[in-house]
Order: C-alpha cells, then structure tokens, then sequence
RNA sequence: GGCGCGAUAGCAAAGCGGUUAUGCGUCGGAUUGCAAAUCCGUUGAGCCCGGUUCGACUCCGGGUCGCGCCUCCA
C-alpha cells in the first residue's frame, strides 16, 4: 500500500490514483541558463527514484518533467553574453542531459519546453480573462486577479489578505492589485516574443507549467512534484490558474523534496554558494553522488559537504566489497524475489513515503548475509543477484564492483603500476621475503591503494575512500 | 510579522507508546606471515520544562535553538 506525504494536506497519505493502476506525474523541472547544481541533482534523482521504483511495482508512470526555456534570467545572460536566447537555452539543455545521464537518471517520458507552447499558454490567458480571472493591463501585459480565486494560498496556507503586510511585493502602475501577478509579459524592443492578442509578448513566470501539464498530464492529475523553493508562489499560482482556467482540482498529491545545504544555508543560485554535478562529479563517482542523495529521506535537508561524500562512498564501498565476486551476476528478476524477506522489506519502506533511508539499512543486513554465504555459491549468488536487483531501483550498484573500488583520478597512480607491484609483491611472498611484501604494500597504502590478500594466495586492491 | 519544518548516540540518519534501526567510527575477539576485507561482540541516543500513561525518544502543551518559504532560485 503506498503512502505519500502530500504537501497540500501535510500529513502522509494513502495514495490513490485517478486511474486504477495508472500515475501521471508532472515534475518542475530546470530553467536552463547555467549548469546543474547538487541542488537540481536531488530534485532529478528523487524523482528518479520514485519513478523506478513505482515501475517496479507495475504502476503505469506518465512521467512529465518540463524545461523553462524562457525567462528574464535567460534573457539577461544570453544579453550578457552577447548571444541568442535559444542559443543559450540549447546548450544548457545539453549540458543538463549530459549531468543526467552521467548520474543514471531515467529520461522523463515527455520533456516539454515553454517555447514549444505559447499557443496552449495564450489559449489559458484568454481563458482566464474570459473567466474574469485576469485581465490586460495597459502597456500589454495580462495579470491574474489573485483576490477573484478564493482558495488563493491553499497548498501553503496564505492568507491573501496577510500577503500585502509586509511583504516585498513590487508596486506596479499597471496591476489593480500589487498582488496579481503576470501571465503575460509585454516586450522590450530586441527581447524575444511571440504573438498574442494583447501585443508581442512572452510567457509569465507561471503560466508555462499550468499550461503544460494540462497538454501533457490532463486537467487533474495524481503527483505534482518540485523542489523546496516551489510550493510558494511558483505552485500556488499554479493551482490559481488551472483551476480557475479549467474548474477542476488541479492536483492531487504535491510532492516537495528538501534543500540541498551548504554550511547550514540552502544551496541556491541566488546565493551563489552552489556546487554544479559536473563539479563534484570531477572527485566523486556518480554513484557515490546518487547514494548520497538517497541516505536520506528526500524531504529532509541534507548537508552537503566533502566528509557526507567520502561517508556516501565508505557505504557504497560496503556493497562493492559484497558483490566482489560476483561481477558476472545478474540483477535477479523481481519476479523471483516475491517471497525475499529482504525484498519485502524493501518495498515496505519505499511504500512508506519513499523511505530509501530504511530501504538501504534492509541491503546492508543483505550484505552481511552474503558476505556470510561465500561458502555457499548458489545461496550467495542468488543474495548477490537481489542486493543487485535492489540497487537497480535505486540506481546504484550497477558499476562492476573492481572498477568502482579501483576508480581514481588521472592524478592517482595507475592501475598497471599497481598490478605490477602486486606481481612483485606475491613472488616476495612466495619467497618468504616478507619485509619486501610489506614494504610493497606500504609503498602502495602512501599512494591511496589497499591490497588484500585472499586465502588463494591472490590479492586484491582498491583505492582508499579518503 | 505570517506560514511551515526540524532538534536522536563521536558523525550521518530512520522507524517506533513498552521488544537490536542502519552506515561510518571506537574498542575487544575470530581470521591473517603481518595487514586489509569479512564475521562475532562492544561502545554508545533522543534540546529544556511540564502533562497524559502502568510505561514516552515516540502523544499533548510551553520554552529554547536551528532552518525553509513569504522576492528570481530545485
């Protein structure tokens, strides 16, 4: 039974969908002017997640998650950059794909661009001022009529009429109400526009989402998803326009992962105190990077710091070490895994909220079982092939378990001077030369690289976490 | 000021009104030529003050502290 933390009524609910055995959910994704930070990563992999796991308990997933690819911060740094706008939006676009898959992140089912729905967007401003929820001001921008929408600051329990007092809203000329805020932005000579029947213009800064879903997901859809920073005004003035434009409920689940931070302050653009995937992908496995993300709950805040990744590569080094002699090994079938303690469990807590915290604590205890069955092959590699099963939900333990234990920079010493060292090193063994053995083996320790022996007299090496 | 979230052992991080979370680390043992890995064991907790209860880390009330949103940000 799956139970999902619903932002709108902030309790976990017992989810049930629109369509029996069918989800539709629509995730705001990137506006795309700059690269992807650690912040952008957790809304994809969370998201990742919940998806991969729901196919896996064959819920039919329509999983929608759009590209802004116009605003004013587009506008301004592609003006900064002396460049066009779509110019702009297009690599940053490729880049954000690359970070993707980079971090084994599914491609969702549809990807929609604003620009790609103008007509759909105009089509709900007219709509709306049909309806008398928005009107055109003066200089040929369209606003909505927040005081018209009564459920106005349902998701985040505003008072609309608490929202003037004190808040930083910028008075403008134009609106009726210092509240209302634009669907329709008028151009400036040289900004780039489209049609419409109030003058050449561009879409609001909500608009493109409420319009796009609709095209994609339907009028009322199961899961809205986002990050921290969303629900206000972003997803309020979501539900303010789907749902005075179509006279339905909007959503039914609104799902909001938690900050990314950094020294206890939220990771953000804005402060400028951000750390982008490639960055940190530069020094950390992707895995590494992934299994992070998910050591915690996704609504809770998470620190990053250098010491959580080494702690997040310590646990994935647990595993690897598991499934060392099983690289050949398959993921086993979850068909094959209906009666596994261990998968039961795991499906239990991912039920739960999509707790992949206690998901993980189940293929630890996994691990300790198969790390206690290597006397038993067919038993172990069964075990093997669950952990692995497991791990493909989540999106780790895919990599072979020597590469991942033996991956390191350029600037590390090479895997072919360790081998070689190795060789040496056994014949020393072999000889007795045990002084010159371990002199080897501190000579590689210094250099980041841990060799342990087996009891076949062949030895094994990894690179150190640190 | 308004709305909301959190405070768990050395660190990270969950569930739970009474029964081992888990990972990293520490310490001891097994194993090893010595190590490493692994296994077994150990260590260790619930911000403060009240209340409910036979019993509270878990529920309720009040504090204190931290964080997020209220303005573009995932």
């Amino acid at each position: 039974m799956l139970q999902i933390y619903n932002t709108l009524t902030r309790q976990k609910e017992i989810f049930k969908p629109i369509n029996p055995g069918k989800i539709s959910m629509y995730v705001c994704g990137i506006t795309v002017y700059d690269y992807c930070h650690i912040g952008h990563a957790r809304v994809l992999v969370a998201f990742d997640v919940i998806t991969k796991f729901l196919r896996s308990q064959n819920w039919d997933v329509s999983y929608v998650r759009n590209i802004t690819d116009i605003d004013d911060k587009i506008i301004k740094r592609a003006n900064e950059n002396g460049e066009e706008f779509d110019a702009l939006t297009k690599r940053f676009i490729d880049y954000m794909h690359e970070d993707e898959a980079r971090l084994g992140i599914s491609r969702p089912d549809i990807e929609p661009r604003a620009t790609a729905y103008i007509d759909q967007i105009v089509d709900m401003n007219k709509t709306l001022i049909d309806k008398g929820f928005a009107y055109a001001a003066t200089n040929g921008d369209v606003y909505y009529r927040v005081t018209r929408f009564a459920d106005y600051g349902k998701l985040t329990n505003k008072n609309v009429d608490e929202l003037l007092v004190g808040a930083r809203i910028e008075v403008d000329e134009v609106k009726e109400d210092p509240r209302d805020f634009v669907l329709w932005k008028a151009a400036k000579t040289g900004e780039p526009a489209w049609k419409s029947p109030w003058g050449n213009g561009r879409p609001g800064w909500h608009i493109e989402c409420s319009a796009m879903s609709k095209n994609c997901c339907g009028e009322t859809f199961d899961i809205h998803g986002g990050g921290p920073d969303l629900p206000f005004p972003h997803h309020e003035n979501e539900i303010a326009q789907s749902e005075a434009a179509n006279g339905c409920k909007y959503v039914n689940y609104w799902m909001h992962a938690g900050a990314v931070r950094v020294d206890g302050e939220k990771m953000s653009k804005s402060l400028g105190n951000f750390f982008t995937i490639r960055d940190v992908l530069e020094k950390y496995h992707p895995e590494v990077v992934r299994f992070l993300l998910i050591s915690s709950h996704y609504r809770s805040p998470i620190n990053y710091a250098e010491d959580n990744l080494i702690e997040a590569r310590s646990g994935l080094e647990r595993f690897y070490g598991g499934l060392r002699d099983y690289a050949d090994v398959a993921p086993l079938p979850l068909s094959e895994m209906q009666s596994s303690a261990y998968y039961l469990a795991f499906v239990e807590a991912m039920n739960d909220d999509f707790n992949t915290r206690v998901a993980l604590a189940g293929m630890f205890d996994l691990v300790r079982e198969l790390n206690n069955a290597k006397s038993n092959p067919e038993l172990a590699r069964n075990l093997a092939g669950q952990l692995k099963a497991l791990g493909l939900i989540l999106g780790v333990l895919q990599e072979g378990p020597e590469v991942f234990l033996q991956a390191g920079g350029s600037d590390q010493i090479a895997a072919e001077t360790v081998e070689q060292l190795i060789a040496e090193r056994i014949q020393a063994k072999q000889d007795k030369q045990y002084a010159r053995a371990d002199e080897i083996r501190k000579e590689l320790l210094a250099a980041g690289v841990v060799l342990e022996d087996s009891r076949d007299g062949t030895t094994q090496w990894r690179r150190e976490s640190t």
